[in-house]
DNA sequence: CTTAACGTTGACGTAAACGTCAACCCTGCT
DNA sequence: AGCAGGGTTGACGTTTACGTCAACGTTAAG
């Protein structure tokens, strides 16, 4: 049983109008992402063909800037991905330092989203409270 | 005992410049954000005044520009603030339920967050998973 | 009294993240 | 053959969120 998420199979391949369709964004987008070294989708003759990698890649990507990430330290991360595979000890070393800064960059983005959620409730319990009052 | 966060006394006042250091901000952001209606200091003369109520509120303004909301989200956040504070049901209503649509993207954001957290995560342990196989 | 260090408004510049043409090339109908 | 509906690469426009002058006023110190 193949899960929710995945409708279509592995080996599905993408046009650039297909794959905009159906994360919701232009073609413009995709081909400008691809301009700022975010995604490398292969090509037949000329035309992007995208895979399912690709795609997974751009649901990264959008999922990060939906919270207020750059295009550049999100490319930074998706570049890691890459990196984690190397053998050169001083490379992971340094890969893993990072990653332990971008980890608590975005912890600490977690704790001013929970703080703000916790002031939005404050605000919407005032607002029922004047509404209990009235006749 | 005052809380730790609030060093100064609940009167103090500040001038541009000063609060721009303490928040770690420019005036010129300050200025930009007067402009926008996110804050409307008091003035002295045509000097800018700063109280206590103005700091919070760029605090939280600040926060949510940490993960990703726009000035005008939050110009709409900061505003119900003060809308909270009505007597007609009417806008009590609408704003109640504004403030449930808010909470909802601000969840969404959440998941978005904690979902990328999880696949840094991941990746560094694929990270450390290679420096234990090295010599 | 003037100079330095703050403040003011106004105007223009800029980086990021796309939107919006234009001009062109394939491909599959009809 | 022709044309609609995809794709391609420029190139320039736009919005957001400020940065960066310029020209000016106002205390505070020397």
């Amino acid at each position: 049983m193949t899960p929710a998420t995945e409708a279509s199979p592995a080996d599905r391949l993408w046009t650039v109008g297909e794959l905009a369709d159906e994360l919701g964004i232009t073609t413009r987008t995709l081909r400008f992402y691809e301009a700022e070294g975010l995604i490398t989708p292969s090509r037949a003759g000329s035309a992007r063909v995208y895979d399912h990698r690709d795609r997974a890649r751009l649901r990264l990507i959008l999922r990060g800037k939906r919270f207020g990430m750059s295009l550049s330290e999100i490319r930074e991360i998706v570049g890691m991905y890459d990196g984690a595979a190397s053998s050169e000890r001083r490379q992971l070393e340094t890969l893993l330092a990072r990653l332990g800064e971008i980890t608590a960059d975005l912890r600490a983005r977690e704790r001013d989203l929970a703080r703000t959620l916790s002031e939005v409730d404050e605000v919407a319990a005032r607002c029922q409270q004047r509404l209990d009052q009235l006749p």
